[in-house]
Formats: structure tokens, C-alpha cells, sequence
DNA sequence: TCAAAGTGGAGGCTGCTTCTCAACTTGCGG
DNA sequence: CCGCAAGTTGAGAAGCAGCCTCCACTTTGA
């Protein structure tokens, strides 16, 4: 039996060093990939990043097989850090800010980029890498809300659910107004936020999504933005 | 010089009597298009229409020349009923109330009916008719909030804007989650209702958008739903 | 009865995206 | 410095979807 490769032992595929060309492009077309979906959202088309990166499109398929590798290249990264920034949301002592700044950070890095809310929200993105990092997102979510919950600083009915929904909600609100006021979603994030608060007793009428219906109701809500 | 017909006289088109078999055709088109655009919003094509109408396409063609004049004969009648309940909503004593009602039945409108969202808050659809419809019904919507603002029933920085603004994040959440469970859009529409009034201090942020900046926003926010 | 009105639906057209391929260029190990 | 594997290119094939036209045919009603 013949040696083992470096790639049978480790089970990822060794990345035999790029020549230094294909790897200079290979950059370029991350970093056009990032900035167009960012402008754009995830509708723009492999050619358009080529275009952007100064590439052909076919040096762009040679590198990516398929648009949701791009996806996982360049997200898996950006998913990490919406992780790090609930960790640090989490770690705040008083829960409701935690709760706060958590959803702020993702509200922010939705301004940011235009991509982001698809790529988070729905499953039909990326492939393992993307969905490992979100599965780390999700606990950290549950954590900060029912410690909210917990400290009584938001209505008792809140659910878990109502946070993405909410980041959904306010969503649509962001792609409707970026280009003529970009901050007006401050506006319905803080009478969103007053009215989770547990002052605002008017008693939710009606139950809640459970946690495992939001990937299916995110692929609905967000089908038009791709 | 002739004597003048009636169209010249009125300056709108007769309709001079349609074959019998073409008045049903026609109104087998009408049927055929409010269900579609209802079950699936605008994004229906006329080729869908004929076929659920049971006639050819060029039927529809020859009866509408463009997808507008379907909507506007459509969507005319959609939107008096609107400004029916907005009549009605302003009508009831109670400020606050008026407001509710108000909201809550463009809601259920919106339930009812994918498109009428797109129809209502946009200005991309249908032609005069539709227009004029609407026209209605943007000052009673002003009066409502005024009259809210006035007897303090709102916070005091909500600006009219905001109520439209705050149909289309619902209506997000509406179009995510109306295969799994229809009526979760009445959380956020509670939640956000708490979150405007007058208990609910935290000072909104950011100006609201003019009024007139909103038939952009909506063309933007709601770009995708067509 | 028959001209005018109406019909159907195959298919042309346009526009968009994804992805391929064959001819060409480049980097680099020997 | 050579030779060839690796890389590049971009026109265009292929596929899809919607919009709308056209004309041989049917139906209506004066």
C-alpha cells in the first residue's frame, strides 16, 4: 500500500501552492466578489465579479466551481465575525444591552453589506463552511435572549424566533431606504426595541415561530433578494 | 364638421358593447387575475392569467394591452375598498383606535392579496385609475396619524412616513411566513404598535423619511416583490 | 347569411444567466 | 533558456423565462 497523501491524511484537500499569477487573481476576484455583493446584494452574476476583478469569466470558474463556493470563501469569514461580535454582545453585564448591541452589530454589518441578511438568514447559500459558521451563530442568539428573558427585561412572550424575524422585518426596511437616508432603520429598530421591552404589555396574539420554521420562512421571506 | 362622438365628448373611451363571448372572456380574465395576483402576487404572467382563465394568451392581449391595464382594472376597485376602511377607521371616536384599525385592515388586505402591497405603496403599477384611487387615500392616512399625534396617543416624534414604512417591514414578515403560520405577522404588528406609543420613550434616532421620499423607498423595498 | 369581431397558442424575439472550450499566454523547475 | 503544465481569455453555446404577434380559424349578431 502506497503512501498516504498529505490529502487522504488530513481529509481536506491539500491546496497545492497556486502559481503566483493564478493566485494574484484569485485575490482580485475575492476582493471583487466581496465589494460587488456588498453594492449589490448576492444577484450579481460571475461575470460581473470577473468584470470587476479584471479577469476573464473563465478564470473565475477555474477558481470557483460554482457560485456558492465564491459564497463560501468570502462569507465563512464575514459569519465569523457576526459570531465574535454576539460573543462580545454576550459578555456584556446587563442583558437587555447585550440583546441591544447584538442586534445593532447585525443591523450594521446588513448596512455593510447588502449580502449578508441572505447568507445569515436563509440555508440556500454557501455550502459547509457557511453553514458551520452560522451553527455557531445560533446557541449565542438562544444565550442572549433567554438571558433577557431571564432578567425579565423584555416582554415574557418574547421568543428566540421573533429576533430574526425582527432582523428580517427591519431588513426590508434598510433595502427600501439605503440609498435615499441609510440610517432610517434606527428609527423602526428603536420602536421595535421599545416594543419588545416589557413595558409593551399589549400580549403577543399569537405563538411564535419555532426556532426550526425560521430557515424555511427566511428562504420565503428573502427568495426575491437571492 | 361631424358631430362629435361620445368618446370626444367625454374624453374617456367608450366602450362600445363587447360580443357577448368577448364580455366573457373578459370577465373569465378579471376572475383568472385577481385569483393569481392574489395567491402569487404581481410577478403572475399574462400567460399565466390565460391559462388559469382558460383562453388563449392573445385573449388577454387583445382585451389588456399591458400587464398595467389588467392592474388598473383590477386594483381600482382593491383600493376604494381601502379607502372605504380608511373612512370607516377614521370615523371611530377613539384616536388610537383609528390608527389600529386602520393598519389592521391593510394588513389583512395584505393577507388577502400578495400584490396589493406592491400595488398600494408603490408608484410602478397600473396606470390612472390605480393612481387616482390612491390618491384617496393618502390624506386620510395623514388625518389619522395627526389626529393620534394630536390627542397623544402616539409617541410624539412618529411622522406620517412612518406608518407606510412600518406596512412594509410587516408585510415582509407576512410574505415569510404566510405557508407556515398566517397570523404571526400580528406579533410584530403588536410589538410595533407598542413600540409607538407614547410609553414607549426612547427617542427615535434618525428623521423620519418626507412622505414624499416614500413612493422611492417603496419602489426600492419592494423592487423584488415586482 | 356573411362580414366583422373575436380566438388560440405556437413560436419569434429579447434579455438574462450560467458555464464551456479551443486558442493563446505565462511561470517556473530543471 | 527551454518546454510544458498550469493558467487565461472571452466569444458564444445552451438554457430559460417572459412578452407579445400573427393568422388560420370560429363565433356572433345584424
Amino acid at each position: 500500500m502506497p503512501l498516504e497523501t498529505a490529502e487522504d491524511q488530513a481529509n481536506t484537500p491539500v491546496e497545492k501552492p497556486l502559481r503566483r499569477d493564478a493566485e494574484r487573481n484569485r485575490q482580485l476576484i475575492l476582493a471583487a466578489g466581496r465589494e460587488l455583493f456588498a453594492e449589490r446584494g448576492l444577484s450579481v452574476t460571475l461575470d460581473d465579479i470577473a468584470d470587476r476583478a479584471g479577469v476573464g469569466v473563465g478564470t473565475v470558474y477555474r477558481r470557483f466551481p460554482d457560485r456558492d463556493s465564491l459564497v463560501d470563501a468570502l462569507f465563512t469569514e464575514r459569519i465569523a465575525e457576526l459570531v465574535a461580535s454576539a460573543q462580545a454582545a454576550l459578555a456584556l453585564d446587563d442583558p437587555w444591552q447585550s440583546l441591544v448591541q447584538f442586534m445593532r452589530s447585525h443591523m450594521r454589518a446588513q448596512q455593510e453589506d447588502r449580502a449578508i441578511a441572505s447568507v445569515v438568514l436563509t440555508n440556500s447559500h454557501g455550502h459547509e463552511a457557511v453553514l458551520r459558521a452560522k451553527a455557531r451563530l445560533q446557541p449565542i442568539v438562544a444565550q442572549i435572549v433567554e438571558r433577557a428573558q431571564a432578567a425579565g427585561v423584555v416582554r415574557p412572550d418574547l421568543a428566540i424566533s421573533d429576533v430574526p424575524m425582527t432582523m428580517l422585518m427591519l431588513g426590508s426596511v434598510l433595502d427600501a431606504t439605503r440609498d435615499l437616508q441609510p440610517d432610517v432603520w434606527e428609527r423602526y429598530f428603536t420602536i421595535a426595541l421599545d416594543g419588545m421591552r416589557p413595558t409593551a404589555t399589549t400580549p403577543l396574539p399569537c405563538a411564535a415561530l419555532d426556532t426550526d420554521q425560521i430557515p424555511e420562512a427566511m428562504r420565503c421571506g428573502l427568495a426575491n433578494r437571492r
